[in-house]
DNA sequence: AGGTTAAGTGACC
DNA sequence: GTTCGGTCACTTAACCT
């Protein structure tokens, strides 16, 4: 009768319950009316008895405790407790009532069971079948008629042959979808240029401004054709308008009789923008979208969902409105509440968003600030209501499943494939993190990870696999003589130094370059690994490099801003015209180059300088990165200012499935704002990450200066300096490098990343301030190492 | 007080 | 007959200094 019923209840069905984590999940569209009972019948059947059902069990009853536990204190709180919880709740709640936010449109769009949907329309057969897309280990998503089965994402492909002997399995082929994703982005763009992609299928818009504007366009510029077979260009004959999604899909465009050269007007209004937006990107793909219009995110978000497939929903920008839509809304539609946080809930007897408000004071007790505040942002109806795109990349992985593997060697040699995977990864995008992490699944489906955080950033498969190697090794051991029998093994990199940390590096070799130290905090530099560098006349490497290094990613954008008659430090060499990444690169590889008895190669700056300007080479898949790039959107904001054409592209290989994700929720607490906005005070900032001047320079930095920057030795005349301000440390440098003692320490300090023991020494100079068990730590990568 | 580590949740398909 | 993914961000709790 009271809060605990649904707690009771679910204690009570005992078996049923027990399984919440393996039974269908329906919460997604296309599978409602399902025989529930039948499905979860054939699931459960298929599982029992696997190892991953056995796991899946220990992981339900490990919720379950953690539920236990929440109930155990729920029982000690006092009133006077929730008295003066209600107070707080209650006054939070004015402020952000205060400051509820209406006036924006946000707009969430989602294609309609894309990958399936898109090999649906370029194979007719697959048109009428129940198909899936993904492999008989895992589905990536189903049609809809597969839905009725009870098929869907995430579902394991011999289960769902189980549950539909008939389902046809269609591999997966990102290199379309990613295809299609451009075309649809292109649309997006024109309604909001800095939409925000959170996945190929998906993007959230702000089309505020995009209504204002549309008030005043005459109707030639809402008015859209329908294009036929012939004149579509895109996609092959085109009998229908699009695959079937469902057999009582509505249809699309109902104005339209279907004849070719009829025309459709669209309103002013958002519903009829959000229409007009769908309609193109059926036109142009023969795939449909639903959409959700509202004044955030959140509800944006859930909106999409309402009415899917090919519908939109909105929420007009009223107080009451939305209320009312939150009141009956299950908080498992919101994103961000998963199957765990929606069971933990629902034993405190909430289920919808009006159950949720209901009880904010319990919750603020039983739950952390961040994950209560959160709560009280679904309860209100609130959520972000400005979409950026850019944030930096935190992390970096890949990660890999195979047949059971227990020999030691292959584990190894598996695992400096992955650091290999992952270092090119890393430098593709020009990042360096410190903290390399390994991801061990053994057999009985059990995750471990292990981490361990370097002194210094490192990007290469040998600095990593040195990290990752021995992680490993602990974990061998530990277990030995038994072999440790694994079935998934990944590698991270995090910990990434971070944009701020590299500005004054860049106000340091500016200074140094340009006397007057005007500007220069603008620039960022762009760190690239002696590895891709040595390769630099080396063939097809080489263009590929000089012409992708612009992979947009936000922690990471190049200056291609000219600057005018720069000397390399190094060889004295004077360059024109050079942007700073072409000059840093020149650097590097001139400290390197002088390092290793000077190959002639590491000074033909001019010869790259002219493949930046030059036109792109005429490989075909360049060509192509070249034109999606110049249309995608996400280019806007970093456009090169100057008429050097470095082309701005995304990563074709790993396009959005790398974009990081951000959802609503990050943002309603604030900590987007506080990552975005974080200006780290210098002095605050380690002293090696601030102080050094290339890659290069700085595992030598490092060697000199200690690691917890409580006192400064400058890398070039090894003087420890007196100062904590580095400002005053960075000037030093700079006098130091402008007096041109760098020769000498060139030659007393062989720079590293080059050789095969890669920032050995950067390693034994910093392990004074470590503890014990780091230290270890430590010395078995040096001992690897060595 | 703040960083690291380990584990888990949630998201996308 | 066998078979349940890959990548990323965030939170939390425990531990360490």
């Amino acid at each position: 009768v009271d809060v605990q019923s649904g707690y009771m209840a679910s204690h009570h069905q005992g078996g049923a319950d027990l399984l919440s984590r393996i039974a269908l999940n329906d919460n997604k569209a296309g599978m409602e009316g399902l025989d529930r009972d039948k499905i979860n019948k054939i699931i459960l059947e298929t599982s029992k008895g696997s190892k991953f059902y056995e796991n899946e069990l220990k992981k339900e009853q490990q919720v379950n405790q953690r539920i236990e536990k929440m109930m155990e204190q729920k029982a000690r709180i006092t009133k006077e407790q929730l008295k003066q919880a209600q107070a707080e709740v209650d006054k939070l709640t004015c402020e952000l009532e205060r400051s509820r936010e209406l006036g924006r449109v946000i707009v969430h769009v989602d294609m309609d069971a894309f990958y399936a949907a898109v090999e649906m329309r370029d194979c007719p057969e697959l048109k009428d079948k129940p198909m899936a897309v993904g492999s008989m280990s895992m589905l990536s998503t189903s049609n809809y008629h597969a839905r009725r089965f009870g098929v869907r994402a995430a579902m394991p492909g011999f289960i769902a042959k189980k549950l539909c002997p008939n389902l046809v399995i269609v591999p997966t082929n990102f290199d379309k979808y990613r295809a299609v994703s451009a075309q649809v982005r292109e649309i997006f763009s024109e309604y909001d240029p800095h939409f925000m992609p959170m996945s190929l299928d998906e993007a959230y818009l702000d089309i505020t401004e995009h209504l204002e504007q549309r008030k005043h366009w005459p109707e030639t510029m809402r008015t859209y054709h329908i294009c036929d077979a012939k004149t579509g260009g895109r996609g092959p004959q085109r009998d229908e308008l699009s695959p079937v999604l469902f057999e009582d899909s509505p249809s699309s465009s109902p104005s339209l009789s279907g004849a070719d050269g009829k025309a459709e007007v669209f309103g002013t209004s958002a519903e009829e923008a959000v229409r007009e937006m769908r309609f193109r990107i059926e036109q142009k793909t023969s795939l449909t979208a639903s959409a959700g219009i509202a004044p955030n995110m959140m509800l944006a978000k859930v909106c999409s969902d309402k009415n899917k497939p090919n519908g939109q929903y909105r929420i007009p920008p009223e107080r009451q409105v939305v209320m009312e839509f939150m009141k009956d809304l299950p908080v498992r539609k919101v994103s961000g509440v998963g199957k765990v946080t929606e069971k933990m809930l629902a034993a405190l007897g909430i289920v919808n968003c009006d159950q949720l408000s209901q009880q904010m004071a319990l919750l603020s007790l039983l739950f952390s600030g961040t994950s209560w505040h959160n709560f009280l942002h679904i309860s209100l109806g609130l959520g972000s209501t400005c979409i950026e795109r850019d944030s930096e990349r935190k992390s970096m992985s890949t990660e890999r499943t195979f047949g059971e593997m227990s020999d030691a060697e292959e584990q190894y040699s598996l695992c400096r494939d992955l650091c290999h995977d992952l270092a090119q990864d890393l430098q593709r995008e020009g990042l360096k993190g410190k903290t390399v992490t390994l991801k061990l699944k053994n057999v009985k489906f059990e995750v471990k990870t292990r981490a361990f955080t370097l002194q210094y950033a490192v990007c290469t498969e040998e600095e990593i696999f040195a990290a990752a190697k021995d992680l490993l090794k602990v974990e061998i051991d530990s277990v030995s003589p038994q072999p440790l029998k694994l079935r998934l093994m990944g590698v991270r990199v995090s910990g990434f130094i971070s944009a701020e940390d590299k500005k004054p590096l860049q106000r340091s070799i500016m200074g140094f370059l340009q006397k007057d130290g005007s500007d220069s905090g603008s620039f960022t530099q762009y760190t690239t690994s002696a590895k891709s560098l040595s390769n630099t006349n080396s063939g097809t490497d080489t263009t590929c490099y000089v012409n992708k290094p612009a992979v947009l990613k936000p922690s990471f954008k190049i200056s291609t801003q000219v600057l005018q008659f720069l000397t390399c430090p190094v060889c004295n060499t004077e360059m024109k015209d050079v942007n700073l990444t072409a000059f840093n690169n020149h650097i590097d590889e001139c400290l390197k180059g002088s390092a290793v008895d000077n190959e002639p190669t590491h000074l033909d700056v001019p010869k790259e300088q002219k493949e930046l300007n030059s036109k792109p080479p005429a490989s075909s898949s360049e060509s192509r990165a070249l034109k999606s790039s110049s249309h995608d959107p996400s280019c806007n904001e970093e456009k090169p200012s100057t008429s050097i054409s470095v082309p701005l592209v995304e990563t074709d290989e790993d396009g959005d499935f790398k974009t990081p994700f951000f959802s609503h929720r990050t943002k309603i607490n604030g900590k987007r704002s506080v990552i975005s906005k974080k200006k780290m005070p210098v002095c605050e900032s380690s002293s090696k990450a601030s102080l050094t001047t290339t890659h290069n320079l700085e595992a030598v930095t490092e060697m000199s200066s200690d690691s917890k920057g409580s006192s400064l030795t400058c890398p070039v005349c090894s003087q420890p300096q007196s100062t904590d301000d580095l400002t005053l440390f960075n000037r030093h440098v700079d006098m130091c490098l402008n007096q041109e003692v760098l020769l000498e320490f060139r030659e007393s300090h062989p720079p590293v990343g080059h050789s095969d023991e890669p920032a050995l020494k950067s390693v034994r100079g910093q392990c004074k301030n470590k503890n014990n068990n780091q230290q270890q730590q430590q010395k078995r990568i040096i001992n690897t190492l060595v």
